[in-house]
DNA sequence: GTCCTCCTATAACAACGTTATGTACAGGTA
DNA sequence: TACCTGTACATAACGTTGTTATAGGAGGAC
């Protein structure tokens, strides 16, 4: 283990490798003696470092969520508030796709492959911290929703829930396109998600053409 | 096994017994061993009747299905499509929220508890008989887009289309009330759905006050 | 040097899915 | 009636999983 523990402790090379073979292989693949070994490192380091495999996921979860986080965070402001709005849509649904995995991890709609967690409560499995955290990714849409009212664009008396109603939109469009129930080709994208979140601006009070305008814009941007 | 065999080959009750199991219990709860012995059989019944726990879980998406399709098929039809369409979507969140656990099987977010089925492909984990069984359940969606199109009340060009737009929305919704991101008291149907699915309606094309009366009316009819 | 603490490797345990083996019962054929 | 065939079942075993117990070793405090 001389040389391979020279690159970071082994708490966070093992967290780094579950992350990567979550995303490779599938939650069922994160199990401890094939995860320990990839790093060079016998089964006890999960228990000394993490506790367990459950707490384990705990962590990739909470990773997951940071990057989530980061990767919205990223998405520039611009004087076009519904573009804005349309732009941290495209990068939400281009996170989620690019880690179905590790998105699925964070929403708690990943049962945890572990037997012995059998103690997680249904209503509350998206576990206690990782939604008290997945909030700070929420707040970005629940910014550019009261950006987009105070602009007049839309009406959003209550922010919150009218990115909630966002929320769910893109969340469900994004799980289903994960599904392959749209197609691999990416119609669902034009046919589906950009026709769903127009009407639902429409519906909130822009006009269709400005929202067509700022999503070409929100399109030019990537 | 006297008296248990005789309601029902050992199949049924097998198949039962787990969709029973994974609603209360989760569904890492669904082991070969325990669900056996609860119809007081031995482990070999799951080999001999399914092949296999994989198999089982299939089978018991299968079943999820068809309750699913013919708790759609119960709502009826008035001469008020959009309400119909709403009526669709209430007996929609009811069944989501009612099987959660069912619910999330069968659209492939539950990672299935068994090991060794890692020959499932991520794209296509909904599995591929339940994609095209859960088309079933969709129709009937298609089905109110179109009747709600040929109304004149929304614009549905493609009412495909507009029914992925309407269930990614719902889908969404539901699965982030069943995570329980909009707390347990039902603030998130009122706060959050309703208002997303007639944004979304107006969006459509409908009139404000008409989706509104027809909300009404179609939580009326429950 | 001595002690203390943390981390680690090895080995073992219970439980899981699965498979192999032997047995009991059903239905057809003579 | 007697025999054969095949399906369904119970028992036991195998490999692998998460987890735990135990012993060994590295690095600092005094």
């Amino acid at each position: 283990m001389s040389e391979a523990t020279r690159q970071g402790g082994v708490r966070d090379r093992l967290l780094a490798a579950a992350v990567e073979k979550l995303e490779a292989s599938g939650p069922e693949s994160l199990q401890a003696r094939p995860l320990a070994a990839e790093i060079g490192a016998s089964t006890m380091a999960v228990y000394t470092h993490f506790g367990g495999m459950p707490q384990l996921l705990d962590e990739v979860t909470r990773e997951g969520f940071a990057r989530f986080d980061a990767q919205l965070a990223c998405v520039e402001r611009s004087d076009d508030t519904i573009a804005d709005l349309l732009a941290l849509g495209i990068a939400y649904r281009q996170f989620a796709l690019e880690n179905p995995q590790l998105y699925r991890l964070m929403f708690g709609l990943t049962t945890p492959g572990t037997r012995r967690a059998k103690e997680r409560d249904l209503t509350t499995e998206g576990s206690p911290t990782s939604v008290s955290e997945g909030i700070s990714a929420f707040n970005h849409l629940v910014d550019a929703v009261t950006r987009a009212a105070e602009s007049g664009r839309i009406v959003a008396e209550d922010p919150v829930a009218v990115a909630g109603q966002i929320w769910s939109a893109t969340h469900g469009y994004v799980l289903l396109e994960i599904a392959g129930v749209f197609g691999h080709e990416g119609h669902g994208l034009v046919r589906t998600l950009q026709p769903l979140i127009i009407n639902l601006l429409v519906g909130l009070g822009d006009d269709r053409a400005d929202v067509e305008a700022s999503l070409a814009r929100a399109l030019d941007a990537v």
